[in-house]
DNA sequence: GCCAACGTTGGC
DNA sequence: GCCAACGTTGGC
């Protein structure tokens, strides 16, 4: 099983949206290392939900992945703001997963714990000009990240 | 295929 | 609101 993180705006999509809601498409990714990270998850991995642009940001609890492989309906629909031109029906080229709520933590671990806990190397979001919305994380900082939650 | 211009992300 | 960092676009 592997870990993520993906990057949500909690003004747009927050961890009591996704509990409200209890799944959501993951839709509107496009970057094409997003996205070929979202195309390698598997049924059953988790991911941590991270709020950004917001104050504090920090990882505010986690998700699992339920299903994999979908072509992100966005690209197909003039209205959306997601739509892609170049994308068609038979050829799409977004892709994403749905994702269903786990937990929301009590306390928000913030993105200044996680500074002072990792390395840049360990978590890639910690990486200067890091812009990625869905990245991996190792397993073993998926561990340390989960004991520091459960220890407060 | 280069690269300048532009748009976006996201922390601060 | 600022701006650094980065991705994308499009002219050549």
């Amino acid at each position: 099983m592997n870990y993520w993180l993906l990057k949500s705006e909690p003004d747009v999509f927050s961890i009591d949206d996704l509990k409200k809601q209890k799944t959501t498409l993951w839709d509107g990714v496009r970057n094409y290392q997003a996205r070929n990270f979202l195309m390698a998850m598997q049924v059953g991995d988790l991911a941590f939900f991270y709020h950004s642009s917001t104050e504090p940001p920090g990882i505010v609890g986690l998700c699992r992945v339920l299903e994999t492989h979908i072509a992100d309906p966005s690209q197909f629909d003039p209205q959306s703001p997601y739509f892609d031109p170049k994308s068609s029906e038979d050829k799409p080229r977004w892709w994403t997963v749905r994702v269903g709520f786990v937990e929301k933590y009590k306390q928000m671990i913030t993105l200044e714990v996680l500074r002072a806990k990792f390395s840049p190397d360990e978590l890639v979001l910690l990486r200067r000009g890091n812009r990625l919305s869905v990245m991996p994380i190792a397993s073993g900082v998926a561990d340390r990240i989960i004991a520091l939650k459960a220890s407060r």
